[in-house]
DNA sequence: ATGAAAGCGCTAACAT
DNA sequence: ATGTTAGCGCTTTCAT
């Protein structure tokens, strides 16, 4: 591996000059900047980016703690923050917390000692997030927290998810549906209780009650889903209408339909949340709600950019992105005589 | 930021002997250690890495190139690359091309500057895998291709293509199947060369022929599947089974078959290879070759591991991973007037 | 415009 | 068992 003595020797001139001919920020004779970029050619040199980092402090890697990349939400999200970071000549580190609080602890700790510029932080549970945050704040660490807002000093991004269920809901309502399951998800979650919120006041704006019997609080898999699916298809008064809170336990309200022998949109229509690859291509394919991720992800980016630069107004700020309804044959009119 | 040094005058030593209290390879007394560690707790010092990392020669720090995070084959194959390094002390940098060559490419060598101690190769086209690999070597980093076999000089981990898609058309056939569509994808990729050699072997040794008819040679994506099988089914002699060589291909399958108001398994049995992760909740659950990615991946940590200890042997191991079969619904006996 | 030299934080000889 | 010192590769004053 040739170093930056190497390029100097051969260039013939002083490590300082091989330096500054490669950072293009300061002035450098014509002649030598091409020197030096033969040498560098020649030699096919490499700058030891822990040795920058070390001197002038910044590491340009950013960290990413996410709960699971397994979990269908993630891969477009970190997609698109690796490529924003990219697009600055920043690397990636991804942290998965495998679903285990305990490694999401020991994966912040150990990013003290990595030194990363910054970190994207996505807790497994709301409420740990305060004590991560401070971790990395002790260590110095700018963060933004992305997909939860919370005033814990940091700047938060996140979508509109009481808009979102309530514009599903209120979709589902104006179609004639009465009888509404929602799928409720964790909720001890923002996340969720922000969606069961817009779910409430869909109902509540359009004079609909009753909902209550049709809300299940704790579907916390795609078996859950399937399920508590099949239960409600069971009653007399059974539902014309599934919400699931995302878009994953969709999968479980399809084959609790299907098992049934009902079938989708004919029988029962169905709506998810997120907009996961995968919705556009279930049978039928999936009514939902764009999470917009590509949009988290660059303003999440740009904001722990700015802060990592110091930059930034004082006050942290607590950005909410707006998705939007995607319509497809997953729901339809409910029939007059099912009404 | 405390630094060594803060630590050694806090409690008295110096700088060295902190850092052998703390790398506890060297034998140190107690009682210093004891100061040592207090003075750590007290002034919450996190070794800083980079300088590490710059003394002594390594990053602990690996990368993993893939082609594209939201194929949903590679979530789990991440996650357990990133666990495996985890255990091992090792970060993972997470470079993800987006299915772009030329930015596969770039991250390479970005790479070589950021001094990771190892790489594990994914690449998009198995056409550019020397150079890729080259690139590496020339970087003195030491590399495992991954999910690819190739004389190249580097440690291969794969999984069993060949038997897995044997395997499936011979349960196929067994099931009275004989007219076997199957779904190629990119008959350029090593990958679904192997999956095809394997189908035809099945269909050698069981005496079936005229399966060419129902071999569609370049599926590449869920709306190629879907046309796909439309057009397959609308034939006078339609198919009887279907072989996505990827389950992400089978959602198009499936919504084909639908589509044309067929059921899965009674009209139609499909038969997928991976086992992603949704597999199991498809409607119904479809039945597919396992591929072992929690093995492959600690398998390639292991050996990559080696390479950067500089042990193992010289000559690169190219090491095949058995997967296994794994029956769900989607299939069934043919029915004998359909036979 | 270029060179000399210091130092980022750490570890590993080398000395005691 | 512990301290002293050099140096990993780079950037950045400070001179010239």
């Amino acid at each position: 591996m040739a170093t930056i003595k190497d390029v100097a020797k051969l260039a013939g001139v002083s490590t300082s000059t091989v330096s500054r001919a490669l950072s293009r920020k300061v002035r450098v004779e014509d002649a030598t900047r091409e020197k030096v970029l033969e040498a560098v050619a020649r030699l096919d040199y490499h700058p030891n980016s822990l040795a920058r980092g070390l001197r002038d402090g910044f590491t340009r890697t950013l960290a990413m703690v996410i709960p699971e990349i397994t979990n269908p939400f993630f891969p477009k999200l970190v997609q698109c923050v690796e490529k924003r970071a990219d697009e600055r000549g920043y690397s990636l580190i991804l942290c998965d917390s495998g679903g285990n609080p305990a490694r999401e602890k020991r994966h912040i700790e150990e990013l003290r000692s990595d030194r990363v510029d910054g970190v994207l932080f996505i807790g497994i549970n709301d409420c740990d997030c305060a004590e991560r945050i401070a971790l990395l704040r002790d260590g110095g660490i700018p963060a933004v927290l992305v997909n939860r807002s919370f005033d814990l000093g940091v700047d938060c991004v996140t979508n509109d998810n009481r808009r979102g269920a309530r514009e599903i809901v209120a979709r589902l309502i104006r179609m004639g549906h009465r009888r509404i399951a929602c799928l409720v998800m964790a909720p001890e979650s923002q996340h969720y209780r922000q969606r069961l919120e817009g779910c409430l006041q869909a109902f509540a704006e359009n004079g609909i009650d009753g909902y209550q019997q049709y809300l299940v609080p704790d579907v916390r898999g795609i078996d859950d889903a399937y399920r508590a699916t099949r239960r409600l298809l069971e009653r007399r008064e059974r539902p014309t209408a599934f919400f699931a809170f995302v878009d994953i336990i969709a999968f479980g309200v399809y084959s609790g339909i299907y098992g049934n022998g009902l079938s989708i949109p004919d029988d029962v229509s169905v709506a998810g949340f997120d907009d996961i690859a995968t919705s556009q291509h279930m049978s039928p394919p999936l009514t939902t709600y764009k999470h917009p991720v590509e949009r988290i992800a660059e303003t999440a980016v740009e904001r722990l950019m700015r802060r990592i630069q110091r930059r930034a107004g004082a006050e942290p700020a607590r950005i909410e992105i707006r998705g939007r309804l995607i319509v497809r044959p997953s729901i339809r009119r409910v029939r007059e005589c099912a009404g």
